[in-house]
Parts: structure tokens; sequence; C-alpha cells
DNA sequence: AAACTGTCCAACCGCTATATA
DNA sequence: ATATATAGCGGTTGGACAGTT
């Protein structure tokens, strides 16, 4: 069967979309709502599909679309979220009010997970001793975060997080306990709830046990400085919709 | 100043889920 | 029960822009 793409339909237009057809759509939507996709772009005088219609309007023309940078606060709780319900960006999305999916994800894959990655390999290189490197290079896909204390997956954390896991990964790890015997200090209850929903995540899919990862390979060093989202937190929320 | 490189994000693609005839 | 259309989702791409050489 399978659908041909809505889009290559002779006449219809593509690319980014101009002021006049944002004004169409956003008049026509706001003055008879929505009610098939298919037909407004006809109603609305657009040269466009439904399908594209609907995305210009969910990502960017929607009265309640909240633009700006992500506040740490917004980023804590993506973390958080995408912990326990890994790349399904729409549930995350639906966490928030005036966030897109899209925005969350491109936020993650730009700026989220560069974070992680940036933060995972300055904690590993800290603690790599010369002539060791080899045997003590943690996998560099366990990274400790400073902001939320959890346990992230970052260089194939998608593949880690999704619901289908058939990759072998990491071990998992009682990080209480290790904590414990380690003689760490962390005492932070949203890490040791954040590792918990990992695991359990991990334990629901087909998670494998690979190699053995232990503190003594990163250094919980929690004062490394962080760069200062909230610099971008307090843009004009107003900007576009006035 | 020009060429190159990296980053960001809007928009698209292809797929699945759901509704309906 | 089946076929088909639409809605919705997540992955990916491409172009604009900024920074660097």
């Amino acid at each position: 069967m399978g659908r041909k793409p809505c889009c290559e339909k002779i006449g219809l237009k593509r690319g980014p979309w101009t002021i006049e057809e944002d004004h169409r759509l956003m008049n026509f939507i706001l003055n008879n709502g929505i009610h098939c996709w298919r037909i407004v772009p006809k109603l609305a005088g657009l040269l466009r599909c439904g399908k594209s219609c609907r995305l210009r309007w969910i990502n960017y023309l929607r009265p309640d679309l909240k633009r700006g940078g992500f506040t740490d606060a917004e980023e804590d709780r993506i973390i958080e979220l995408h912990s326990q319900l890994g790349n399904r960006w729409s549930k995350i999305a639906s966490h928030f009010s005036g966030r897109t999916d899209n925005e969350i994800k491109n936020h993650w894959n730009t700026k989220i997970k560069k974070k992680m990655k940036h933060l995972g390999s300055m904690n590993t290189c800290s603690t790599i001793k010369e002539g060791e490197v080899k045997d003590q290079t943690p996998k560099d896909d366990h990274v400790i975060t400073e902001t939320t204390k959890t346990l992230i997956i970052s260089d194939n954390d998608d593949e880690l997080m999704a619901k289908n896991c058939k990759t072998p990964c990491a071990e998992e790890v009682d990080m209480d306990s290790l904590f414990e015997t380690q003689g760490n200090e962390i005492s932070s209850s949203s890490f040791s709830s954040l590792y918990s929903n990992y695991i359990s995540r991990s334990e629901s899919s087909s998670y494998i046990a690979e190699d053995s990862i232990s503190l003594d390979q990163w250094d919980l060093d929690m004062t490394d400085p962080l760069v200062p989202w909230d610099l971008f937190a307090n843009l004009d929320d107003n900007l576009f919709f006035l």
C-alpha cells in the first residue's frame, strides 16, 4: 500500500514560509479553527499541503507558543523526562506548556547532548592516569552531570534509551551502594531516583551487561563550571507574538 | 575580504496509529 | 475485515548564520 508524500503533488510550495503565508494560515485558523488539515490550505488560499500547514502551525504559529531559550529548570526537566521516556519527544513536550516536540528535540540534540558529552569527557580525562589510558578510560557513554546528578548515556544514548534497545550497552550499577562503598559524598535524592528510572527502563528492554563500570573511573568533582544557560532564560517570550 | 567550518533550527521525509467508509 | 485517508511522531536534512583561519 504505502502513501505518497503529500507534497509531491505538482504545484505545491515547499521550503521556508513567507510572512504572507503565515498570516493567511494564522488568520484562517484563528477564524475557523482546525477541522481537517487537508482542506486548510485550500480554504486559506495556500499552495501548501495540509501536513506542511499543520507543522507550521504547531511549531511556529500557535499563539500559546513560548519562544526563547530554555531555562535551567526546563532543561533539567527535559533531562529527567528523557531518562524516563527516551526519545518520545511529543510525550516530553506534553509536560511543558508552550514548547513543541520539535523544539525540545532540537534542543536536546544540539545543546544538552553536547553538554553531557563535554562534561563526561572532562570527568573522564581528569581521572586517567598516564600510561593507563586504554584500561582506565570509561566507556564514554557513561557520564555524570552536575546539573542532574543522573547517569546519562551520552554517545549512544538514543539507542540505549530506545524502547527496543538491542545493543549491548553497559552494566547496571547500583549507584547508591556504590557511593556508600566508594565513600563519595553525593547525596542527591534526585540522582538516585533518576538513576532508578534508567535502570527500570533498561530492565524492561533487552539490556545486556557488557562491561563493568566503577566510580573509580570518574572524577566526581561537582564543582566543574557549567555553561550559564540561564543567560538564555529571559528572552522576551512575546518577541514573536505581539 | 574571502574561504572554510561548525552550529542551529525550520522544514521535510517516511513511518505508524487511528479513523472512517 | 479491508482499504484508504489523515493525523501525528521521530529522524534527518539543508540553508542561514556566526565564528575562525
